[in-house]
DNA sequence: AACCAGATCAACCGCTCCATT
DNA sequence: CAATGGAGCGGTTGATCTGGT
């Protein structure tokens, strides 16, 4: 059934790349560009699997790469960006010019892990590690999970009538979190700071084709909709149809969304 | 100087996603 | 609509480096 290997195995060097290699493929792109990873190796003379020239060119070739140690500031949005995306490395990458997906996840796994654990923060929930093991059971899931999606809240009486269906990472905004301890209340603390500095304009898009909004959609301007449903009313919409999460984080180049909230959101492009 | 353990990082592997046919 | 193939992603591995004994 299978599909055929994305490269001959049997004539394909492994390992290391050589000097030789580097500058056979660093030509090559410089000349034809970034084409087809497939065919590449062989139209540059390269006994390599195009996934073996991608990662090389991606990960160590690329000429804007930046070398070098992590800032404090790179360490700091890291650590944020992985509280709101989880293990979604080329996402996280994507804010940091200059760095690879490869070089963060390693990063993470050799550095900030440590400095978390050190903080006595779960590196993969960013919650006190006590916390998380009370929350315990199956609690182990993906950092991403911290974001906030209550709804049974919303259901209830709305505190506000203007409650929107964004989520803009502010500390009111993330109101998961209970833990009680120093230990947590002092990590709690930081954890506020660092959600408070960074706002990525969450937005989530109800799959209802009853609202259309009319403002543009950018990170900065996640613009409810002109008649703001009620929490009451997201909640209900939540809870009646299925929710599509679409996450506007604002350097998706492209600013594609799912065809549901294409299609509800007349307005995106 | 030799050995070992831990840390680091480049590269590989298997899988998923998505566009095309 | 299903099958196919390429690109990309995340987890893992293994070679190398570094510091301690």
């Amino acid at each position: 059934m299978g599909r055929s290997p994305c490269c001959e195995k049997a004539h394909t060097n492994k390992g290391a790349w050589t000097k030789e290699e580097d500058q056979r493929l660093i030509n090559y792109i410089r000349s034809h560009g970034e084409g087809c990873w497939r065919s590449l190796p062989k139209a540059a003379g390269l006994l390599r699997c195009g996934k073996s020239c991608r990662l090389r060119w991606i990960n160590y070739l690329r000429p804007d790469l930046k070398r070098g140690n992590f800032t404090e500031e790179e360490d700091d949005l890291i650590i944020k960006l992985h509280s709101l995306l989880g293990n979604k490395w080329s996402l996280i990458a994507a804010r940091l010019p200059g760095r690879t997906d490869n070089e963060i996840k390693n990063y993470w796994n050799t550095h900030i892990k440590r400095k978390l654990l050190s903080r006595g923060l779960d590196p993969q929930t960013h919650r006190p590690i006590n916390a998380a093991a009370a929350a315990g059971g199956g609690g182990g899931g993906s950092a991403a999970k911290d974001i906030c999606l209550d709804f049974r809240n919303a259901a209830a009486p709305a505190k506000s009538s203007n409650e929107k269906a964004t989520l803009s990472l502010s500390q009111e905004d993330t109101k998961c979190n209970s833990g009680t301890t120093t230990e947590e209340s002092q990590s709690h603390q930081q954890q506020k700071d660092d959600q408070t500095a960074l706002n990525l304009g969450l937005s989530i898009g109800l799959s209802t084709a009853a609202e259309t909004p009319s403002s543009s959609n950018t990170a900065e301007s996640v613009a409810p909709p002109q008649a703001p449903p009620t929490a009451a009313a997201v909640g209900y919409a939540a809870m009646t149809q299925s929710v599509c999460l679409c996450w506007q984080l604002g350097w998706s180049p492209s600013g594609k969304l799912c065809t549901k909230c294409h299609n509800s959101y007349k307005w995106f492009p």
